[in-house]
DNA sequence: TAGCGTAATGAGAACAGTTTGCAACGAGGG
DNA sequence: CCCTCGTTGCAAACTGTTCTCATTACGCTA
């Protein structure tokens, strides 16, 4: 058998990433990564609904601590920021599936789904050629209504 | 000649409009639409440039009016309302020879660019149909570093 | 053209989402 | 086990926008 002081845990990306930086690894920020790899991806949360889905489930972490970790989530590539307007920007597990789709959102209810379309990143891609700019991302934004709220 | 009191001034669309919805024209709605239309289209103005440039030559709004109006114009479909992230939304003339353009942000200076592209309409009628949800409006937004603030 | 009802305005308070300052805390290298 | 310095919690500050309410004034009617 052997003996516990032989256990090496195998550092995450995550973890890694973050003492190569000279940064550290928190409780707080294991807790909101794990959130949104729980929930997996498709999901799409607002700084606030992080904060009351940990407290909720018993974790102590600060508003101010949610907002300070999903930016260095963002930045580490770990997550992406929505600007899908109305209530907050909101965020979601990075999948490297699905790196750039899109968002059909109904303004009325808040219902959002996903697709992709190679048309648009190209499309991304020409405008920022043909103007010498050097793309970073691109996001289409679809406002509809949903079939519920559509007919009512 | 004519007398002063003959002349009928030919309401402004903007005027007639207003008039059959039971709402008024007022000095400050006029120089609100007039600003944009001087400026023409291509134009992105936040609330708070269009109160400082109207408050600047010498017109007295407030900003709350500003906001009140602008938000009418949309309603209205003079203008419309751009989310293109940092400091607040802008606005600009609705014109109709470009009514579904897209937008090419430097992130770094803010200049920004139109194009449009009909693949990108299409992207997001296609989601729309795919879903069953009624399209009201696609934007897509490129985030990008211009050529000046790219090498540096 | 004066009078009137009511829509619109100005000024500031309120608000929502987010960031920041600072003292206390604690991760993790030595 | 200690010390250092990155991180946290809390509250205050901030930004963009909306709201409240007393006052003003547009435009219909006589
Ligand atoms: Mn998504
Ligand atoms: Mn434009
Ligand atoms: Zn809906
Ligand atoms: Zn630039």
């Amino acid at each position: 058998m052997i003996s516990p002081a032989s256990y090496r845990t195998h550092p995450s990306p995550f973890e890694s990433d973050l003492r190569s930086d000279g940064k550290r690894m928190t409780p707080q920020r294991k807790k909101v990564l794990s959130l949104f790899e729980e929930i997996g991806s498709g999901i799409h949360l607002s700084a606030e609904e992080v904060h009351s889905k940990l407290t909720s489930s018993g974790e102590k972490v600060s508003l101010a601590t949610i907002y300070r970790t999903l930016r260095l989530l963002v930045k580490m590539t770990f997550l992406n920021e929505l600007d899908l307007s109305e209530g907050g920007n909101r965020f979601e597990l990075l999948s490297h599936d699905h790196p750039d789709h899109h968002h059909l959102i109904c303004i009325r209810c808040g219902r959002t789904e996903e697709f992709e379309n190679n048309n648009v990143i190209n499309a991304g891609k020409a405008a920022a050629k043909n103007f010498g700019f050097k793309l970073l991302e691109s996001s289409l934004n679809v406002r509809a209504l949903c079939p519920k709220c559509s007919n009512k």
